[in-house]
Order: C-alpha cells, then structure tokens, then sequence
DNA sequence: CGGAGACTGTTATAGAGCATTACAATCTGC
DNA sequence: GCAGATTGTAATGCTCTATAACAGTCTCCG
C-alpha cells in the first residue's frame, strides 16, 4: 500500500560486555559510564521488542508525542528530542511517508504546519507502545516496585 | 609535533528541552527514555569538561581501559566498547595519531598487538580522568550521597 | 603432524543520523 | 510598516559504526 523507502534494516548493536579479568579504573565511579551501559542494554531490548517495525528510539518518542500532543509542530518536536529543526522534518517526512502521520496547515499561523496521526498511524502507536511498555517492565523486572520508582525518581533529578 | 588529522570540531549536541505544555504520555513511565535524558544531560557536562581535548566517551573509556590494562588487544576492547572490531581499530589509530598510545608486537602472540599507554598518554590521560570525574561529581552534587550511591547501585543492577 | 576452523588486525565500502548553512515565507513588536 | 525572530525546507557534509572480505597466526584434534 504504502512505499518504504528504506528497506528495513536491522541496526545490530553489539552489547556492552563486562571483561572480568579488567581493571576498570574510574569508570565504575562514573555515573556516566554507569548511565551509557545501563541505556544500551535498555536500547537492545527496545530493539528486540519493536523488530519488524523499523523503530528507533528517536522515532517512537515522536510518534508518542505526536499521539499525545495533535498538531504539534515540527520546531517544538526537535526540541523535545533535542535535535535541530532540519532533523525532525526528515523525521516527519518518514512518518508520513510510511501514512503514520499528515501534516496539515494550521490557520493561525501560514508557516508552520500541524502534525497529526492517521488512523493507520494510530493503530500502528497503539501497538507499538503496548510492545514497548511491556519490554520496558520486563526488563525493569530486576528491580522490585520500590527499587523501580527510586530509579525513575533519581534519573529524572539528575536530568533536572 | 604530532600532525592532528581532524582540526578538532566541537559536537554540537542539544539538550533535550522538556516542554510543559506538552502531555509526554507514556513517556514518563518509561526507564528507557528517563535514561536517556540523564544519558545526554551527562553527555553535555561530560563534553564541556574536555572541552579542547577532542575526546568523545568511546574515546574516554579506550584510553582509561589502555591505561589500567597496559597491553590490552585491539578486540577486547571492542568488546569493552561495544563495537566492531573494525572501529576499535579506528579508535586505536586515533589515539596512536595523536601519541597517546603504541602498539607492541606481542611475543607470545604474534597475530594480536597490546596497546600500550606512551608517557604523553600517562599525561594526557591522567588530566581527562581528573576532568571528567570532578565533572561528574559536580553533575551529580543534586542528589546526597546516599542517593548516588544508590542511583549507581541500580544502574549496574539493571544493566545486568 | 597436518589440516580445519577460530581468532587477530586490517582495509574498503556503505549507510544512518545528525548538524550546519542558507533561504523564502510568515509572524511579532516597537 | 519595518527589523528581527521564527517556521519549514533543501543541500551538503561529517562522524561513527557496521559489514564483508582478506591474510596471517594460533589451537586442537584426527
């Protein structure tokens, strides 16, 4: 029905493997380290849950928050994934390419245009945030509910 | 003395900007993308603390590893990365271009190369730590000690 | 001991993702 | 009503990393 430009391509990223006979140094003192190690295990199984989708992380914030936010428009979701402007239009251009999500003119203002999902878009959101949200449990599912909430708690101080 | 290649280009990186008008949706609930905000945050005071020295986190986390592992293969630390082996070479060309490091032929193993820190690396290495762990300390001055040491304990909970 | 298979570093190639810059149309405020 | 900011867009280029192929070397087992 619709085209896809690019023919999916799984981006394999390799794990980050912890060497047992290797001195560490600072790193196991750095948040930082901790941090990246963490988001690519995290990565991995956001990769595994949404297999056949062609979904990035960049891409799922976007379709969630265009979900959330209708008409939201392109400068304001470069900022919420702290990309430049010219990224989320080829961000957008490949959603809507895929017929997940029309732009359509806004009458208050003639420059900017307001993105909206589609109903195949919402469908394909609805399905996707469900495999997200559940993989996401799995693998918090180390944690007790407390450990979880400190967690969340925690890196949302430290990104103030 | 030694030729830079690349005539060092700071990375522009936006911060992620959270907008309140906005409804994140399931975003929030998510660890995955809580991460990934602490992530970049981390990421941008980690930048402006080596700001100068061209060092990006791959980059970092090479050299402490020649540093505390004198004569670690090329692969290993790849695996320590999580990236190819192909890019682990690249990475070690980088910081052989610049003096920092040597390859030694290994005698007992006359396929693999040990790096090797050069006393100019000893140096250089030794004012990056001190840098990026006094920035991290500094970025992480939100939360009292018993929470960072439990925000790390969690992390490495998580990342298995 | 000799060959199969695994592993090392290397090279070349390709592609994703993103920034930067420049531009035209439009809005806002003095 | 004009200067300056803002919006989407387009073109270009760079960085990082993967993939695949290759040669040299090691290991291990028949």
């Amino acid at each position: 029905m619709t085209k896809l430009p690019s023919p999916y391509r799984p981006r394999a990223l390799a794990p980050i493997r912890r060497v047992p006979e290797l001195d560490y140094d600072v790193l196991d003192e750095l948040l930082g380290y901790a941090l990246r190690r963490a988001q690519v295990g995290m990565f991995l199984a956001f990769h595994a849950a949404t297999r056949g989708m062609d979904i990035t992380p960049p891409r799922f914030t976007a379709l969630v928050m265009v979900g959330a936010n209708p008409g939201i428009g392109q400068s304001v979701l470069g900022k919420v994934l702290g990309i430049a402007r010219s990224g989320a239009m080829l961000l957008t251009d490949w959603m809507e390419e895929r017929g997940l999500v029309e732009r359509r003119r806004r009458p208050e203002d003639a420059r900017s245009w307001g993105v909206h999902l589609t109903p195949r878009g919402e469908r394909f959101v609805a399905a996707m945030k469900r495999r997200v949200v559940a993989e996401d449990r799995k693998r918090a599912a180390v944690l007790d509910a407390r450990e979880r909430r400190e967690l969340l708690r925690l890196l949302n101080k430290l990104a103030r």
